[in-house]
RNA sequence: GUGGUUGUAGUUCAGCUGGUUAGAAUAUCAGAUUGUGGUUCUGAGGGUCGUGGGUUCGAGUCCCAUCAACCACC
């Protein structure tokens, strides 16, 4: 894996930059559609790249694991193989779901053992064990194995788990040493900054990952609750710590401003379930701001979805069919208002990367974001 | 025409031998959702109990009439 840099911005951190990857280039800062179970949810392959273009998608390595299992990965060749997409993929870890599935987990130095959700069955993850599965699951880019501390959490708790974090990523690293790549192409690891919302454990782990010296590095343990000035803050002391020449990586965030504000301080990759759940659930964001398409007001509304987002959905579909799917629990509603929603993400960063380079960044985003905010 | 059954929220229905402010589901209206257990979660509005009389301290509930729908028989 290769990142270049291309341009940096003269009034903030952001950049642009170009990563290599063994199943193409990806342009960056971009947005990563959650593709949890390895199928972003409603849409095809085929759309995911032809209509919404999206670059890189995530998979999941504890969902993934539980279904369809590693041996029916394996089997197929691998997830790009499985799923019918060619282009790079990253498995989040599982260490989310350490925080997600918190009544089915009991933490310990080993690693963690989860009751599967699906049927009670016990499993233990442990870091070498998530490497091996994220090397069967064939992703490009792999996560570290951590704990994703809750908001709010104790100090000593954040530091206790946070230091299990950085211990569980130096057997990782062993682990992946001594895993060779199961479909001959090179995947990568990406560690990941935790450290709570305490400026000073940010700091330490963000230094911790750094020294490690890996190709990309991830920060995590935000937007699980705590407010939007928190998670900005918590990024920027992570951002002036991370090398300069890495991607890197916020996870799990964001809106669209939180996107924006975050490319600012130097995020280069994004990933966030709120396009296709919020999307799923008949939330849009356009242009305009903010649109609640299961309200009466649309009823009568023929007019595109969103005439500057750049994709047929948005511009072929009018307000008022998408309400009509979406009160009728049509199949199509949830599609169309997902597939709309990850184009407006990903023309998005797009916009973003072309401000960056015409050096127009800052301004652009700050007239940007009070209108992408507001509620239609 | 005769006999019977049923009329309660937009809809489908609960509501005991009469007893505080008539409930549920669903629909409607509106919020929420950040490394996805989820077509999810939360809240709000919505009723002259078919209509009109009567009995009673008190009627969705009992009585009479009437209207409507359905069933059976002429």
């Amino acid at each position: 894996m290769k990142f270049t840099l291309s341009h940096k911005a003269k009034r903030s951190n952001a950049r642009t930059g170009v990563l290599q990857t063994a199943h193409g280039e990806i342009a960056t800062p971009i947005f990563m559609p959650v593709g949890t179970v390895g199928s972003v949810k409603g849409i095809s392959s085929e759309t995911l790249k032809a209509e919404i273009n999206a670059q890189i998608i995530l998979g999941n390595t504890y969902h993934l694991y539980l279904r369809p299992g590693i041996d029916i990965l394996e089997k197929a060749g691998g997830l790009h193989q499985f799923n019918n997409w060619s282009a790079p993929i990253l498995t989040d870890s599982g260490g989310f779901q350490v925080f997600s599935l918190a009544s089915n987990r009991k933490i310990k130095e080993e690693g963690v053992l989860f009751r599967s959700h699906i049927d009670g069955s016990k499993h233990l993850f442990t870091p070498e064990r998530v490497m091996q599965i994220q090397r069967s699951i064939g992703a490009d880019i792999m996560m570290g194995f951590d704990e994703c501390p809750p908001y709010p959490a104790e100090r000593r708790y954040v530091k206790a788990s946070t230091a299990r974090t950085h211990r569980w990523l130096d057997r990782c690293i062993a682990e992946l040493k001594n895993s060779p790549a199961l479909y001959g192409y090179e995947q990568t690891l990406f560690p990941i900054v935790q450290g709570g919302v305490y400026n000073d454990l940010r700091k330490w782990s963000a230094e911790e990952i750094a020294e490690r010296d890996c190709q990309g590095n991830a920060i995590g343990g935000v937007s699980v609750g705590e407010p939007p000035e928190l998670m900005y803050e918590m990024t920027d002391i992570a951002c002036n710590i991370l090398p300069e020449d890495k991607p890197r990586y916020l996870m799990g965030v964001g809106y669209p401003w939180d996107i924006l504000e975050s490319i600012a301080l130097g995020i280069d990759m994004f990933d966030c379930v709120v396009p296709t759940r919020n999307g799923r659930n008949g939330m849009l964001f356009t242009t305009d701001g903010i649109i609640n398409i299961k309200n009466k007001k649309w009823a009568e509304d023929f007019s595109a979805i969103d005439h500057q987002t750049p994709c047929t959905s948005s511009q072929n579909y009018t307000k008022a069919y998408l309400r009509h799917l979406f009160m009728a629990k049509e199949i199509l509603g949830m599609q169309l208002a997902s597939i709309h929603n990850l184009c407006f993400y990903l023309n998005l960063v797009k916009q973003a990367r072309q401000q960056i380079q015409s050096d127009t960044f800052a301004q652009w985003k700050d007239q940007l974001i009070p209108k992408m905010k507001k509620r239609l």
